[in-house]
DNA sequence: TAGGCTATATTTAGAGA
DNA sequence: GTCTCTAAATATAGCCT
């Protein structure tokens, strides 16, 4: 009177779990998506609800697979972070043209296209940069994972960021 | 028979609301309050969970406040991105204590602690630093808001950030 | 290995203190 | 400006495909 009779629950739903550390190597890696895919539609939500410029960094602790999330887009946020300028509210287009350059190389999606960019995810390797909604929010991007054996691109793209940041002074002296 | 009879909902709980710019300056604030808490608690989580590494900068679009989030610590992350050096999974106790001293300028909290941290927050500028568990998960904390004046501390710990990464071959090779 | 599917665990909008 | 309280909106753990 139990095996499958009646009305028995689909599924257990959401179980209660402990935060801490999940052994369990499969897991943790669904665990590890799910969250970071939630995590960074908060981020976008929080975005463009308040207009805060975010910057978010994720490293997976196995695989040593970098994901990014920028509004307006990283290097522009970790730019000013490292320079310490807060030139305020929007960034200028001109940035903005800089910043489109430099995360050229990763493959970039916008924010409110995540969910349909996920059901194209195998071309994912053909795409570049998507850009949509580039006029009111500014546009949202995250990048696709880059491994181990992409760090040295990470590097350059870090090198071409100092030094963006060292001409500040002389060439994107925005409004401040 | 409405006015105050019978069984009134107390509150009407929480709305809905479309993700878009909120006008209202007030309700702005206490949103961007509100969802940076949540977001870097899903940060936390995370990092607990996955045992990912994490850097959050969140700024304010008005107040030009700086908020970051980081496991093992933000400095530690970003300068790992900036030198794009992957040395792998758990920060050693050296790159920590570095880490601690540089964000000692700044209010810290450890993660688990917000909730209690956040009801003795009056007293938050007599606290430096407080660390409680960081032997297993390595301590997780986050900045109180800089800001605009004290973008200089800032300039100076990013200053003092990129010299850990000029001298990160020499002094801090750890495992690399 | 990643994508659906519920049923719950969490988060949080709105209003008050 | 912050904290609490509630109820409804979301996020997501465990399964299954």
């Amino acid at each position: 009177m139990n095996v499958n009779t009646s009305v028995v629950k689909k599924t257990q739903g959401r179980k209660k779990i402990a935060i801490k550390p999940i052994d369990n190597q499969n897991s943790r890696h669904v665990t590890f998506s799910k969250r970071r895919l939630g995590l960074f539609k908060k981020a976008s939500e929080l975005c463009i609800l308040t207009g805060a410029e975010i910057v978010i960094l994720v490293q997976s602790l196995k695989r040593q697979r970098l994901f990014t999330f920028g509004h307006p887009s990283a290097d522009a946020v970790i730019d000013r972070y490292i320079t310490g300028i807060s030139s305020s509210s929007l960034s200028s287009s001109t940035t903005d043209e800089f910043n489109l350059q430099q995360n050229n190389q990763y493959y970039s999606h916008m924010c409110k296209d995540l969910e349909a960019e996920k059901k194209k995810k195998e071309n994912i390797e053909e795409e570049k940069l998507v850009n949509i909604d580039d006029n009111n929010n500014g546009g949202y991007w995250w990048n696709e994972p880059i491994d181990t054996k992409g760090i040295d691109e990470l590097e350059e793209f870090m090198v071409a960021l100092e030094n963006l940041k060292k001409n500040k002074d002389s060439e994107l002296r925005i409004n401040f």
